[in-house]
Order: C-alpha cells, then structure tokens, then sequence
DNA sequence: GTCTATAATTTGATAGAC
DNA sequence: GTCTATCAAATTATAGAC
C-alpha cells in the first residue's frame, strides 16, 4: 500500500505499472489480487485513501506545535518545501497528479480523490475556526490555501526550484494573518 | 497538434495512447512519424509547447479590455470557471497532468512544462510591471496569481465544483489591487 | 506524403500448483 | 495465502505498398 501509494503519487496513476508496484514492494501478483479482486482500480482507490488521511496528519502536527495557525501555515509551506528538496522533487501532494489525470476518465477515482481533498479542506477549516474565524470564511481560507499549495507544487516540482512554494507560503500565511486580526473574511 | 494538445491536457500523458490521438485527429501512423519522427516523445513536448503559446494568448485576450490588472486577474479567473463548467470539468490547464506526470519520469518533457510556466509567468509580471509593480515584486505576484490558479484548478476539477476557481479568484485579483496601492509587494 | 499491416514489447489479469 | 507461468489485449513503433 505505502509502495503503491508512493509510486502512484510521483508519477501518476496511468504511468505506474502494477509490475512495478509489486517489484517495488516484493509482493506477487497473487498476494494482490487476493487482496484487491479488482485489480489496479482498487489499489488505486485505497492508495489515494490512504494517502489522504496519511497527508492530512500533518495538520496537525505542524499545527499543534506553533504559536498560531497564521504561523503553522507557514510552517506548513515551508517543510514542504524542504520535502521537495529532500525528495529531488518528486514527492509533493500524494494524490493531485492522480486526480487530474482521473478527473474526467475514471469516475471511482475521481470520487476518490474528491473525498480526499474534501477531507483537507474540514481539516484545515476546523483549525481556523477553533481560532476564531467564523464558519464560511473559515472554509474559504482552507480551500484558498489548499489551492496555493496545490499550484505552487506543480510549479516546484516542473520548475526543479522550491520558489514557488516559498512564495505561496508567504502569502498563505498572510492571509491567515489578515484573517485572524478580521479584516479580512474572503 | 490541437487534437493531441486537448487530449494530454485533459487526459495526461501516459493515459493518452497514439491510436486515440490518430483517431481524434482523423490522421495516420504514416503522416504522424513522418512529422514527428520520434514518436510519442517527440508529439508530446510539441503539444506542450503549442498549448502554452496558445493559452498564454489568454492574458492579452483578458487583460486588454479590462479597466486595470487587479480586474483583468479576477476576470480571466471567472472565464476559467465558465469554460470548467462549459466542458463539464474536463478543460482546465492544458499542460499541468501531464507537469505532474513527467516531474520525475521524463525530463525532456519536464523542461517542456517548466519552459510553458516560466514564460506563462514572464508575460503576467510584465504585465503588473506595466501597472506600475517594481519588478521583482512582480515576478512573485506572477508566481502566487499562478499557483492560485493552478491549484485551484486540480480542486475544482477533482470536486466538479468551480467553487474553488472562484474562491481563489477573489483572492488573487485582491492580491493584485493591494499590490497597486502600494501596501503589499510580496 | 499517406496509408495499412504487422512487429516487438508491455500491460493488466488469470490459472493452477503448492 | 502465496507463488510462477501464462494469457489476451493494448501499447508504441516500423516496413513497405502506393
């Protein structure tokens, strides 16, 4: 699961062979298809799953140790970004290659990956709420700072450079800043 | 060209084989390898490069008739958005599946995407320059407006939602305003 | 230059021994 | 439950007719 979930993350569910899935992770063809009937669709759904919840830990271990949520979100960009350094690049969200390749070609995936970021955004939204920001902007925020995240990793990863999620950090944690002192609800 | 360019966008990379690209182009083996004599590769990092010319056409299409760059930025958000819904989610970014695919499996089409945003970013922070941003606070404006974009994209696309295009459209054309009335130039 | 037929390889999946 | 051998289909690419 953690190989085929790696695998699937950095280089995209189409471009994954499941022979490679099985060599990464000494497994067997019949040890995986005892497992998972259903074959590389299956895997993949609970690889994005599982890479969902694994990711979403990190809220709150960033956040749980940081002085406020404005502070954690940089925190949170820029861990990442030594993450990409550390990886070459390759490891950055688990699941975003999948869900654009998915999105409109394999609608059990597409699902997938939608509860997952789904799962983000609450994640995040409740965190700014237990700091004060009401409900709709709360939720708002998470999303917009999801979405930074987001593009900052495609565009770290294609341009080999850490700039872009340097950059998405600062203004992310701006806007929690701005957020928290109320002038700003969007 | 513009068959295979829709196709990787929508689709990405691996997922997308020669035959459907033939098919969706009325075209053949012959007339393919005898313009693209390296194949796939070779078909790809063209469409790539096509697709980023073409879109980057988008900012002088928006930002031409808008009253001033804060308004341009939202604007060309909410054009994404209507043409997300108008293509049933399938039509978003044209190079950013197959960025994420290619980051650390093919390097001559990583160089591809990583050339399509830099230049993607050259025309937008010309554009805050010509507004009057210094400029390598425009450069980061640029960097910031994109990843919004971008990342907005992968959640709006995985939800079927353009509620997060949306979102980070306010964002970002108030990104901008405030970097034109002086206050913010990260 | 464009076409069809085919080659060579790889893919996801299955069968059946143990 | 786990393994290996194998299948059928799909993949990219090439050859050679026209």
């Amino acid at each position: 699961m953690i190989a085929s979930a790696g695998l699937f993350g950095q280089r995209g569910y189409a471009n994954t062979g499941i022979k490679q899935i099985l060599a990464s992770a000494e497994a067997t063809f019949g040890s995986l298809y005892h497992y998972f009937p259903d074959g590389k669709e299956q895997l993949g759904a609970a690889a994005i799953r599982w890479s969902g919840e694994q990711y979403g830990r990190l809220v709150p271990a960033v956040f749980d140790g940081a002085p406020d949520v404005a502070t954690a979100t940089g925190d949170f960009f820029t861990g990442a970004a030594a993450h990409l350094r550390d990886t070459d690049y390759a490891d950055a969200c688990p699941i975003a290659t999948v869900a654009l390749e998915v999105a409109n070609t394999n609608e059990p995936l597409r699902q997938a990956t939608a509860e997952v970021f789904e799962l983000w955004i609450t994640t995040l939204s409740e965190r700014f709420r237990s700091a004060g920001i009401d409900g709709k902007p709360a939720r708002n925020l998470a999303i917009s700072i999801l979405a930074m995240l987001e593009g900052a990793f495609v565009l770290s990863r294609a341009m080999r450079s850490t700039e872009a999620v340097e950059i998405a950090g600062m203004r992310a944690s701006a806007a929690v800043r701005t957020a928290l002192d109320g002038f700003d609800g969007a």
